[in-house]
DNA sequence: AATGAATGAGTATTCATTCAT
DNA sequence: CATGAATGAATACTCATTCAT
């Protein structure tokens, strides 16, 4: 037996393929970034190529799917009363040590249509929160939501090319640096 | 002789080939990322491929070779009388903006021992100096040599991703923010 | 139920199906030559790829349906009282036009022993009306059915080379020039 | 030993690998036509894919050098003294027969402007002629150029779908074909 | 019997690296 | 020691065909 195909698991695989894919893609995102080969996801997922394609129609589509679960439960968790920003911001700071997927949602490169929205949504939630976050002093007064967002990428785009090991303390020093600020 | 080649120029040109290989990788580095076609570089630079090669063993000392030239030049700025941290750090803001191949090597990512080495000497000049700028209160008291070297990765990190026409003005206002921090 | 599918329409569905998948062929063959994709042809008949195959077990038993009608068509239209070759031949010349689909049934590529039969219903049908053309002078006195399908042939060959916008025009001249011909 | 490259055979082979591909080229095109892989024409050539690419940018260029040298040798031949319309129509018609290649170039088909220049020439090398045997009577009085280059690509383009056993006699036949016409 | 998802072979193209000259 | 052609592995993407439901 030369080729030993895989077996076709018919439609019903469908919903569980997708699913596959998607954390393939985020695994594979995470260990090698979001260039990583396309085929590589559909093998670790277990899944044909062309399954991949049908699924998600490119990169972009991917990564959107990726990110899609990451931004809903974000806004899930701001939505829940008594969670203000530094909660928000802990969640996400985590989140970026975790997953590449969201160090690269909120990093500028992947300059995709779709990927810009679900970064904007991103914007939205922590802007929804920054005035109540001004008047508690948690952020100082004149703080910009546009300043937050570029603070969280400098911060993803570091991580994004910091080997897992050392991601989380790299987080937590970038953090810090980027709340307390460099001047006298 | 139905192909014309380029004249071989003979070992003499050897020193020359090198200078052009940097120029090239630097400017070729600048424009299109560091993940450029070594090809272009070498065409860039008037020299053939297995030339590239013999000099370069790989992208990596290419690399070095190009980071080195800026750790000098900055050394050397950082060594003149009168010049403080102020002044190289702005230095730095200016070619991360104009030099895709300063913020790599800023940047971890190209995780080459050889680089890392730049790195520190970097790291080494600006400690040199932050201890008068703590003292002239141009940065906080304690702020670290390690803290400083995250800032200014964090700050290579978002410009490497940054389209370049928009790379100014993310220098900039990236900048500013890692200056003043959020807190309130 | 996490996708929707088209309702499975069930048996009775077959037969419209089979002419839904004929329509869309011809209109995916003429828009886009005989290579154009199956799949493209399913979705375009709003049937399952599947079915497809069922009903057309490869590429050249669509096309045979798809002449089938064609031929058959031009068969009741020859048999009509009252017309001749002239009225044949230009109905085929107008067919040639706007059916790609046509064009390939009078072009010996797609060597298929179907359609070869089909193409000789074509032969048959012309060389029935030649006798009755040569007495009335329409074409030369020694024309022979094969070199009149030959023309044929001659005509939808460059046709199905010629892009859309240009075949009118194309079809007009070289039919001129076929009926003519070169010699003083 | 698991795998065996091929020996590289250094530049020196460029140009004999740069005849192999057009030869390879013609070959594989006038057996499988104009679309057939480029992979094959390398494998043909007993060349690397990527020699392939750098002798020939993309497919049109492989193309323009097949059907240079076809044009070529038929200018040359044309301009030989005695050497009038009919003799480079049968020199073509008997092209026809052999290359595939040359077939194409008469095909309106490929719509490489490139490739047009090519059937250009050929234009102008017939209607440079053309004058001279409406005198003769070679041809009828009111018969343009572009008249006998439609007739040329019709007879080209059956032929680009006549299998290679029948293709001189359908060559024959469409010659005559075209040269009496069908009107009587 | 219909559906459309799954599959992977096939093709174009790029580029790091080697090596004959 | 320089040159640049040669090489093929790697990757994206398409599409004919199969098959679970």
């Amino acid at each position: 037996m030369p080729q030993e195909r895989r077996a076709n698991r018919g439609p019903g695989a469908a919903a569980a393929n997708r699913e596959a894919l998607i954390s393939a893609a985020r695994e594979i995102f995470a260990e090698s970034g979001f260039d990583a080969p396309l085929s590589r996801i559909a093998r670790r997922a277990g899944v044909g190529q062309g399954s991949l394609y049908r699924h998600f129609s490119d990169r972009g589509a991917l990564a959107m799917a990726v990110f899609e679960d990451n931004v809903t439960g974000l806004e899930d968790y701001a939505a829940r009363p008594g969670v203000g920003l530094e909660q928000v911001l802990e969640t996400i700071r985590e989140q970026l040590v975790t997953s590449m997927a969201f160090v690269e949602l909120l990093d500028p490169p992947v300059s995709d249509p779709c990927l810009a929205q679900l970064g904007e949504r991103v914007g939205a939630l922590l802007s929804g929160q920054l005035d109540s976050a001004r008047r508690r002093g948690v952020v100082r007064a004149d703080l910009t939501g546009a300043e937050l967002m570029l603070g969280l990428s400098m911060l993803a785009a570091v991580l994004s090319r910091t080997p897992t090991g050392a991601r989380a303390e790299v987080a937590e020093r970038g953090w810090l640096l980027l709340r307390r600020g460099l001047d006298g």
